[in-house]
DNA sequence: CTGAAAGCGCTTACAG
DNA sequence: CTGAAAGCGCTTACAG
């Protein structure tokens, strides 16, 4: 590693773009930040230097010089496996990547636990190693998120869970009222025994579909009592589905919080020999690849997953440029129906 | 942006943390870097400036002076559906995390396609940006990890496909044995007419599995006609399934390349009213989380994905280390008998 | 064991 | 529009 390998040639430097296009460094320096005072020709000329050289930017060098490090940092409070095992979270990521394609921000990946960041992850996201970041599955209780948005710009994914305390940047859906349109589609169809599993209550998100449920329930003159809490896996959908089916064994729909939470539930009414949506209809929410690869199609509650994910991207970029975005961007919601309600 | 905020303390540098000390800066750097040539109470009084500063070394500076970035590359050439699709990945990377734990060492994930990577992705991964690169599911065809391969240190989750050009790093399980194992115990079992779905077949462990398959099917004295490839994704596993009826209706086994895949290929077996493993024994590989989210337990070829990552994070560190580890790690596959066959 | 000095490759005012 | 100079915060030989 020390020695100079053969053949591995030394990265051309700033100097020597200098050199090769006859200018000074401070030519060369602005032509590759885009600078608009180079006249043409130096321009032209500088411009062939590079390609001849190949050269590219010492990234250290320039964040050195200019305390910008280009990386932003993707926080997610989860456990590997609930990042890994749930669709909604591949389309998050997939529309961050879209919205920092044409940037020059590279994404650093942080898997946190969902109770508190390893000592490491703080003192990376703390230590200047990124210029911002966007964090998604917030959870209560985690004094380190306020630390950080203090710290560098941030942005969440979700409203985050204590809203009061100070002003966040946020892109979100009105989660209840999709949760109210997505229980009101099961009143609508003559449902009338309707309950709901829902995400986890430390989660500003969860806690909102609870609230739509809730809303559309009792505004419908129905009995609110029938509200089980999964934790957003496919496993917890299907506990929580045991459980209500034990409260009450003649429900006839279920508004469910999540896609993924939604199949697990289906999988054990269709266990006990209950038709979806025959016996029960189940409404999901997320609209993510959950929906469509069980047995069942869901009917669900559409969230723009992957625009959510530009938008968090976007609202960055401008924070990092120094704009002030507008802080809180609420999405549109919409029913999709298909085959479980 | 460039103004300085109120309350927000510039971060101390080692200078500052020298003076504190009553030392010199190249002192404060030795112990910052844990060199033996220290005096103890010098030692002491760093350690306690350093607590008393919070000092954290800046990254940027760090890596201009000594030519190293203590990032490492996370490249997978997969579209994220594909990734976050396949809970075998979770397994991978939840390792590679662990083994890069206790380093200094911070992961940068990189979605490419599985055709070829981004120019922003090659620009990254070849100006200097990274120490390492760590590229799981490699595709042939894509000279660019020959040239990757050639910059920086590169270790592969799986046998890259043209090993017989250059010496790579990599570890493994000994796919084609995994396979014939699986295979065998569908013939213990008394099946005879055994069909196989295999992976793509421009990636080395699935051409391995499929030739596995093919050893223990011709050393039985069996028909080795039945072969259909998928991509590894649920879907399809379930149209390889959908044709492997068609063209034997009568098939009484077969050998799955993945989880995922066997999961789709179930879900028609079902869908045809045929039974699991009555009518059709299904056997997987990967024994990933899929194995078991299912309406029917998996009996699979286990193989240690999450150890492999960890080996994978052990060899790039290595590595960088400057040593010379073993260049291909082979861990053991085993069966795990469920209820698919 | 410890320090002074040079240097890593950029950017950024400051002149002109 | 262009260049000379200083500086970003570290590490690394080189002396002592």
């Amino acid at each position: 590693m020390t020695l100079e390998m053969p053949g591995r040639r030394v990265a051309p430097t700033l100097e020597a773009v200098a050199a090769e296009a006859g200018v000074s460094r401070s030519t060369v320096s602005r032509v590759v930040n885009g600078s608009s005072h180079v006249s043409p020709d130096v321009l032209a000329a500088v411009n062939a230097a590079i390609d001849r050289l190949n050269y590219i930017p010492n990234r250290a060098a320039r964040s050195l010089a200019n305390r910008q490090t280009m990386a932003i940092a993707l926080v997610v409070p989860e456990d590997t496996g609930r990042f890994f095992g749930d669709p909604f979270f591949a389309e998050i990521v997939q529309g961050i990547t879209a919205g920092l394609e044409h940037s020059d921000y590279v994404l650093n990946l942080q898997l946190a636990s969902p109770t508190a960041p390893s000592e490491k992850t703080i003192k990376y996201l703390l230590g200047g190693n990124v210029d911002g970041a966007i964090v998604v599955s917030h959870h209560s209780g985690d004094a380190f998120f306020t630390t950080l948005d203090a710290t560098i710009p941030v942005v969440f994914g979700g409203r985050p869970y204590h809203p009061e305390l100070h002003r966040n940047n946020y892109v979100d859906v009105d989660n209840a009222a999709g949760a109210a349109m997505g229980t009101q589609y099961l009143i609508d169809a003559g449902r009338r025994r309707i309950a709901t599993i829902a995400g986890p209550d430390n989660m500003q998100a969860a806690i909102d579909r609870t609230e739509g449920w809730y809303r559309a329930v009792r505004e419908a003159g129905l009995a609110d009592d029938l509200c089980v809490h999964g934790d957003f896996t496919m496993a917890s959908g299907a506990a929580a589905m045991r459980e209500l089916l034990q409260r009450d064994p003649h429900l006839d729909g279920v508004f469910v919080a999540s896609d993924l939470m939604a199949t697990g539930a289906i999988s054990v009414l269709r266990d006990r020999g209950l038709t979806v949506p025959g016996d029960v209809a189940v409404v999901g929410f997320d609209d993510s690849s959950a929906a469509t690869s069980g047995e069942i199609r869901l009917t669900t509650v559409h969230q723009p997953s992957r625009e959510m994910g530009e938008e968090m991207a976007g609202m960055l970029l401008a924070l990092l440029r120094g704009e002030s975005p507008e802080r809180e961007r609420v999405m549109p919601t919409r029913m999709v129906i298909r085959d479980s309600a």
